[in-house]
DNA sequence: AAGCGCGTCAACCGCAATTAG
DNA sequence: GCTAATTGCGGTTGACGCGCT
């Protein structure tokens, strides 16, 4: 376990998502399960803080225990894909880097679908991330080739079959050798924009400003104990609810055996 | 301004593998 | 060793933003 305690990141200030975006999805989105009355859809940001504080205790196992005691209405396995894709510590968001997106087109070509396995080659990227880039941006680049060749086909007559053949498989070595050329094109284009983890911190503090946390305590919120924090601003947040949340001392009762 | 199509990405589902009892 | 529960993985879906017409 022992992941550093690490506060979750606004969504509002991710550059790939806005607050409008999540509220109105979730409110159109969010479903609950009629059994079990187990929650589905995105993540509030409430439920964000609860996990990470739950984790912090308990360790990224036990994600059926953690979904019972912490009073999320999550499957564990809900809670397992949200923690791994979204708020580990350390995960790099934002564009793939040049390197990144060579080593996967590399590893690809070399193992195929095994997402984590390339994911584990890249550290702060997870496998649906990778997997997501590869769909999207495959699909574009194959789309790119389709056109190219249909050009070419066109002006030698090839016939329209073995363009659909070719198009249609990515696996083979001549598929990633032209890729890796593209890649290589567009990045004499595109200048790309990385987000490493201390500048989406640096842009949440200087956008947050008027939220009424100092750069010193976003600061302090790395370092400082997970109970300060979780005290403060995550365990009496619903008033409405005072069962779905348990108190912090909970936790130390009997009903709660450590790991 | 409205409608449409496409790209992106979070989250779900089903199945396989692993672990606990 | 067996069974049930849990976790991990890969495929897929669907909501939303954005650019184009």
């Amino acid at each position: 376990m022992a992941s550093p305690i690490y506060p979750t990141k606004p969504r509002r200030l991710l550059k790939w998502k806005t607050s409008s975006m999540a509220s109105t999805r979730e409110t159109r989105t969010l479903m609950v399960g009629m059994e079990q009355g187990t929650r589905k859809g995105p993540w509030t940001e409430q439920e964000d803080l609860q996990l990470v504080c739950y984790v912090s205790l308990f360790g990224d196992r036990r994600w059926d225990f953690i979904a019972k005691i912490s009073g999320l209405k999550r499957t564990g396995k809900s809670c397992r894909l949200r923690w791994v894709n979204y708020l580990h510590p350390g995960l790099k968001h934002g564009r793939m880097t040049p390197e990144e997106e060579h080593l996967i087109l590399e590893l690809h070509s070399k193992w195929g679908n095994k997402w984590s396995q390339i994911a584990g080659r890249l550290p702060g990227r997870t496998d649906n991330e990778i997997k997501n880039y590869w769909r999207t941006h495959m699909r574009k680049m194959a789309q790119e080739r389709k056109r190219n060749l249909h050009s070419f086909s066109s002006s030698t007559s090839s016939t329209s079959l073995s363009i659909e053949t070719s198009t249609n498989r990515m696996e083979n070595q001549e598929e990633v050798i032209f890729l890796l050329t593209m890649l290589e094109e567009k990045e004499q284009e595109v200048k790309v924009k990385v987000y490493p983890m201390d500048q989406l911190w640096n842009e949440i503090v200087t956008s947050d400003s008027n939220s009424g946390l100092s750069f010193k305590q976003y600061k302090a919120m790395e370092y400082s104990p997970l109970w300060e924090y979780c005290v403060e601003s995550v365990w009496k947040v619903d008033d409405n609810e005072p069962n779905l949340i348990p108190c912090v001392s909970d936790l130390w009762s009997p009903t709660f055996s450590m790991v």
